[in-house]
DNA sequence: CTGTTAGCGCCTTCAA
DNA sequence: TTGAAGGCGCTAACAG
């Protein structure tokens, strides 16, 4: 058995609540303190932190609820996240909601019945249903990355449509015509895809439907399945959108296999600069989300409502995302392809 | 304010430890039963984990600590782990030790006040002193991917240094004699490196001082340093043994800025088949760890021990890792260089 | 099967 | 500043 605070009294021959107070950062008698302190040494006691939450209805800890954790873009943020919390003296407990809604309900629950003091929440999908559980015990949720509406939380995004809107304009600025999309119908997907319709209505592009090729989520098989579909077009297109990392993944696979080269056969477009970006030759064009700055607001804005603020309505904050440019995208002279 | 147990007393007039039986699984009256049910739905009540943990010192929770939570290789290892828990109705809490000794031991001091049944532990370092305050308090760990010297734990691992010596057996049966090795002075990098020497000593090939290069810690940077320093020889290796999957990701880096192929220029050899060996081509041969596998195996003994089963000696299970063929390794005819 | 009675380990009034 | 007493929400003996 681990020592208790009855311990320390009966050791130190001190009223349990004088050490309790020692424990809580309150004025003892420097002879008590000193005692206390030795005993605590002796006995290698520690608080036992249920005991604690059980009256101060405070742990301490956050809960980071993730739609999946097998992503890289989720690690960097769970490790960034994890270093800013710690930093605010909070903990972070981190569940894996493998692109599963109601396994992302089940995860909220859990972290509510942890009593965790506030949730982040990147979102498999847009029912905001699933935080019921956290609106019923008043546990403040900030989403990232993603937006659910009706939420009522606080929300961190990148400008997902205008980045993408932007990317495009890249590719049609280095005369491409024939540009298709390849999105998945999650939240960051279909804002994307919607930045991706901008453009070409701006400049005037025809989006034929064969060009546009989408499915329930983002994964390397949507982009693989996408790229094939494209490939094997009569008049294929001359650039690519891929509105994430994954299925920037499928597309280089399914090229690979083809034996397809890119920029020469095809210009790519896609987001996030990481592993894919950093080893795939000719570097690939993209969208680079700013991943600290996304979590430094997010756990501004948690902490900010774990401390109680409680009357300021849901902020929407959008973080703007540049372009870090590759050698992906070709240039194209006429209307016919043309090696650049 | 949640409702608790007391609300359900007088909702339905019964006694605290009747609604407790219930909610334990124990038999009611099925009159009461439906009494305790509509009043459950009624208040939306949920049983306190906390006061419950108190008394049962049960929180049904595992903490997973893990070395890096930025790397591919762990976020799999975490998705794999979390549906083998929650099978067996058992919930994970994740830490993150960010590469850090320092803050592992406080990681795991953490889940400790924290009350989890039981730990799995992916090191950073080879100090069991990290795991004092889980033997203090009784807390069973689980290795795994490395061992911790006189820790005392169970230990999952793959026989890393027998699987490095056939992969470097595999180079020389390909006529490779100047082979060179990217390695960390970490637990699996260091085994690995083990296994290296083994095959060329087998081979009798020379092993000189140049060939060899290592770190602290397996990362991008040292496989990018590494492969710099071996390209810059004046009589470089044809072939290379990365010992990690961060490894290789930098030394595929460095060889793509100095505009030089594999296998042409050189033949590589890696660990982990993880987006690298699915992207870039040719395709890289490597050892492919068998991660669901470790997981299945790591949990089973968790829940072995977490039940109780405390009289039976540390164990280590190793596991066979086979490798995965890609293009990456060319045949060598003569002494000299040659394509292949 | 049900109800009563003690606590689990800690914090927080109060009075001294 | 200190000590005694009560209670956070729940479970685990008992006795009925």
């Amino acid at each position: 058995m681990a020592s208790t605070i009855k311990d320390i009294k009966s050791e130190t021959g001190l009223a349990l609540a004088t050490i309790s107070k020692y424990l809580n950062g309150g004025n003892v008698r420097t002879e008590n303190r000193e005692k206390i302190e030795a005993a605590i040494k002796k006995l290698d006691y520690r608080p036992n932190e249920m005991a604690r939450a059980l009256i101060t209805k405070k742990t301490r800890t956050i809960g980071f609820v993730i739609n999946d954790i097998a992503s890289q873009f989720s690690g960097i943020l769970l490790r960034y996240t994890g270093q800013l919390l710690r930093k605010h003296g909070y903990s972070m407990m981190i569940c894996d909601s493998a692109h599963d809604p109601q396994l992302e309900e089940k995860n909220i629950r859990f972290c509510v019945d942890k009593k965790v003091d506030g949730i982040l929440l990147l979102p498999v999908g847009m029912d905001s249903g699933n935080l019921s559980s956290a609106k019923a015990a008043n546990v403040p949720v900030v989403l990232l990355d993603r937006e659910v509406p009706g939420s009522g939380c606080d929300c961190i995004t990148i400008d997902n449509r205008e980045a993408a809107r932007r990317a495009v304009n890249e590719l049609a600025r280095h005369g491409h015509t024939r540009i298709a999309v390849i999105h998945s119908e999650e939240y960051t997907g279909n804002e994307r895809y919607l930045g991706y319709l901008d453009a070409m209505r701006e400049h005037d592009l025809p989006i034929p439907d064969d060009y546009i090729y989408s499915g329930p989520m983002h994964s390397t098989q949507l982009g693989y399945r996408g790229m094939e579909k494209l490939m094997a077009l009569e008049e294929p297109p001359t650039a690519i959108m891929m509105t994430n990392y994954e299925v920037s993944l499928g597309v280089v696979m399914a090229m690979n296999e083809e034996g397809l080269k890119c920029p020469e056969d095809f210009s790519l477009l896609g987001f996030d600069e990481l592993t894919l970006a950093l080893v795939v030759r000719p570097k690939i064009t993209v969208v680079a989300q700013p991943m600290e700055e996304i979590c430094q607001e997010g756990v501004r804005l948690l902490m900010a409502r774990v401390d109680g603020e409680t009357d300021i309505p849901p902020r929407r904050i959008s973080i703007y995302a540049g372009i870090a440019p590759g050698e992906s995208v070709r240039e194209i002279r006429t209307d016919r392809t043309q090696a650049g």
